[in-house]
DNA sequence: CTTAGGATCGCCT
DNA sequence: GGCGATCCTAAGC
């Protein structure tokens, strides 16, 4: 159990930051949602973006915290970082899913999809349903279109094995909404 | 319910 | 030239 009233740190270090986001709230441009699952990466993470130090790709990362890292996934798909921990540090966390509040008739559009289950429950969804392009790497997460709330009360916080990874797969890093139905994957 | 393949791009080896 | 922090669809059991 967390009582997240505090308000964000993005100084943290991932995997805190990450369990502090779950219950939070998420909207771009009022479109989102209560964020349920995510992941932290950091520079000595073999699986993280990273691990290999800056390049052109990962520069947000390397950037000041609260900002946003995106990148683009199998050429398809675009997904949301937060950048945290000391600026420099190459530090995020992966926005893998989101229990959609606010504008939802927008994200059924853009994904095409009437199931609301399915509207954000990947990181690639999330990023199609709240419209993420490459234009929003590097914005500040306060900018006029981000803004993200404190959860307002407890939350149940489970953890377990990232997804998708072939590094590192042991660091148990992924987080989210105990209970939720709007996971990418459920947690074992 | 599980698995396999294709789509499609930027970045790194 | 290869390979993903993925998703969707189709086929198999």
């Amino acid at each position: 159990m967390l009582l997240p009233s505090t308000p964000v740190d993005f100084l943290a270090p991932p995997p805190e930051l990450a369990r502090w986001l779950i219950g939070s709230t998420l909207l771009l441009d009022g479109v989102g949602g209560r964020i349920v699952e995510t992941e932290a990466y950091d520079r000595e993470d073999p699986a993280s973006h990273s691990f290999c130090g800056p390049t052109a790709r990962n520069a947000a990362m390397f950037g000041p915290p609260g900002h946003a890292y995106v990148y683009r996934s199998y050429g398809i798909h675009w997904c949301l970082n937060l950048v945290c921990g000391e600026a420099g540090h190459g530090a995020a966390v992966l926005i893998r899913a989101i229990e959609p509040l606010a504008g939802l008739e927008l994200m059924r559009e853009r994904r095409g999809l009437d199931d609301v289950r399915l509207l954000c429950a990947g990181p690639g969804r999330v990023g199609q349903a709240l419209g993420i392009t490459r234009e929003h790497n590097g914005l500040p997460i306060s900018a006029p279109h981000f803004m993200l709330q404190p959860a307002g009360g407890p939350v149940q916080v489970i953890y377990g094995a990232r997804i998708g990874i072939t590094k590192a797969v042991d660091q148990p890093w992924r987080f989210g909404l105990a209970g939720s139905a709007f996971l990418s994957r459920p947690f074992r």
